[in-house]
DNA sequence: AAATGGACCAACCGCCTGGAT
DNA sequence: AATCCAGGCGGTTGGTCCATT
């Protein structure tokens, strides 16, 4: 076992540091990590115990392998979000950030690497659109709104304090994400080519679920 | 049977942010 | 306004397991 310079453990966990951590949380609740190695007697740094108990001693935590479901979501979250690993995982229950992360570097990268390199090859003999997503950073003030048309009203309430050019690439980069007649609900196109399928109800339901609009933080 | 390499995942590290002082 | 500190996050590392040679 490897210790810091601080002379705190390092390294995998124990049962009994488990147990441990367990109790403690279980009496004091979550938060004040600062207290927690002293308060549960464990010889662990504040952001050890706090990463142990977020990503598995947490109760309900999903252990095992990811649904077809659960990779659709991740990579749609993942083109929404980019590696905003905490918001793509606080919307796949029982999926911690790192588990996210982890299964995202490890095997749905390669899968779109590889599905990327199919597309590659057909487009050499088919032609197809491209959608082109421009990545822009939304203020809180552009939408407060579930609807995607009253999305695009209040972007264009808030055009006085932008440049009428950001504002059309704004509304057309966000009508092209949501829209899931474009390809005959055969999915969407990332901005690479590749074409990616809907869960039952598309973009719609993903849409009109208000927890999403939490996740973007408008 | 031993060595090697790749895949996977738990854990660590460094940085950023926001609240308290 | 400046500083400090805890909490949180994403990138990276290192250990373990398993398949292959």
């Amino acid at each position: 076992m490897v210790s810091s310079p601080l002379g705190m453990r390092k390294g995998a966990w124990t049962k009994e540091e488990d147990n441990l951590l367990r109790k403690c949380i279980g009496k004091y609740g979550e938060g004040k990590w600062n207290l927690v190695p002293l308060r549960a007697g464990l010889n662990r740094c504040r952001k050890s115990c706090r990463m142990r108990w977020l990503n598995y001693l947490t109760p309900n935590i999903k252990r095992g392998d990811f649904t077809r479901d659960e990779d659709d979501l991740i990579i749609r979250l993942h083109k929404l979000l980019g590696n905003r690993w905490s918001l793509i995982a606080g919307r796949i229950p029982g999926r911690t950030a790192n588990d996210v992360k982890n299964h995202w570097n490890t095997h749905l990268q390669k899968k779109l690497v590889a599905q990327k390199e199919d597309t590659d090859k057909s487009q050499k003999t088919t032609k197809s659109t491209i959608l082109k997503p421009r990545p822009l950073a939304f203020s809180k003030t552009m939408a407060c709104s579930i609807e995607s048309s009253a999305f695009e009203q209040n972007i264009r309430r808030n055009e006085n304090s932008s440049s009428p050019k950001v504002i059309e690439g704004s509304i057309k980069w966000w009508n092209n994400l949501l829209d899931t007649k474009e390809n005959g609900d055969q999915g969407t196109t990332l901005s690479n080519g590749l074409s990616l399928g809907f869960l039952e109800g598309g973009w719609e339901d993903f849409c009109h679920d208000k927890n999403i609009w939490e996740i973007l933080e408008f």
